[in-house]
DNA sequence: CTGCAATTC
DNA sequence: GAATTGCAG
């Protein structure tokens, strides 16, 4: 063959082993995210995990989730927040990502683009800013739910700022939360993310002598409203969306706890 | 902290 | 599409 040829035939094969190169890079990146579902949890993680009304649980190395493939989106994001995990680290803010764990097929973020909601995270990046990883994997879109802004950097917000405060005053929280999916929602996007009309967040801690719960029950709207205002039983929200959310305690303890709608355990400083 | 959007390459 | 920058609650 002539030289030309042969030059031709060289640059070709530069071209596509470089490509060939990015590509194993990009699909090692992202088996980094997928195997880490896989990771076996710590005791307490596993110990608190609510029960799963869709049969499809995820474990990220951050936190696990249950979900709702009609609804695309988890019915519950759960997670230890532990005071060490409390850092000001300002971590740059990457792009979402389909959770690639979920394997009925994550909605993507496209969804949300131009829709006039937020992309809300259940588990908020600022629970998870104790490493790069653990921050970037709270944006995939199984940790994602349509909120309106307002509600989002509002009311919901000051919750999480609130949880970030029990976290350091007694020494670590397990948090669920998620959004009511439930009777007629609006839906967003090609794949029809529903938009849920509550959203709640429970709340158990075994670190401070006795095991203390709350519970909160917010409508979709932002609000002026004190936290208190929407503390609710956990008995509540377990009737509103079917989800068991401590099965594995004792059961007198659950009971009880589970039935009770005081906060007076909880500082609200 | 919680986010979106316009702009540029 | 990726990254930077600005803006808003």
């Amino acid at each position: 063959m002539s030289h030309k040829t042969k030059y031709t035939l060289v640059a070709i094969i530069l071209v596509l082993g470089v490509y060939g190169y990015e590509h194993f890079l990009k699909t090692e990146e992202k088996a980094e995210i997928v195997d880490a579902g896989k990771e076996v949890k710590t005791y307490t993680n596993e110990y608190f995990l609510p029960t799963s009304t869709t049969g499809q649980i995820v474990h990220h190395e951050g936190y696990s989730l249950s979900y709702s493939e009609p609804h695309e989106q988890a019915e519950w994001v759960a997670y230890e927040l532990k005071k060490s995990h409390l850092t000001n680290t300002n971590f740059k803010r990457p792009y979402f990502e389909i959770d690639n764990a979920v394997k009925t097929g994550a909605a993507s973020w496209r969804n949300y683009k131009n829709s006039g909601y937020d992309r809300g995270h259940l588990c908020p990046a600022g629970d998870r800013s104790y490493s790069q990883f653990a921050y970037d994997e709270t944006f995939l879109t199984s940790n994602i739910s349509p909120q309106e802004h307002a509600f989002n950097s509002g009311i919901w917000n000051t919750l999480e700022q609130k949880v970030r405060y029990w976290a350091s005053k007694y020494d670590g929280v397990f948090v669920v939360t998620g959004g009511v999916l439930s009777g007629n929602m609006k839906t967003i996007g090609t794949e029809k993310v529903a938009v849920p009309n509550q959203f709640y967040k429970v709340l158990i801690d075994t670190n401070s002598g006795h095991v203390k719960m709350i519970a909160f029950l917010m409508p979709h709207e932002n609000s002026n409203k004190p936290l208190y205002d929407f503390v609710v039983s956990v008995d509540s929200i377990e009737a509103l969306t079917g989800i068991d959310f401590f099965p594995e305690l004792e059961d007198a303890l659950e009971n009880k706890l589970e039935a009770s709608s005081s906060y007076k355990d909880w500082s609200f400083k």
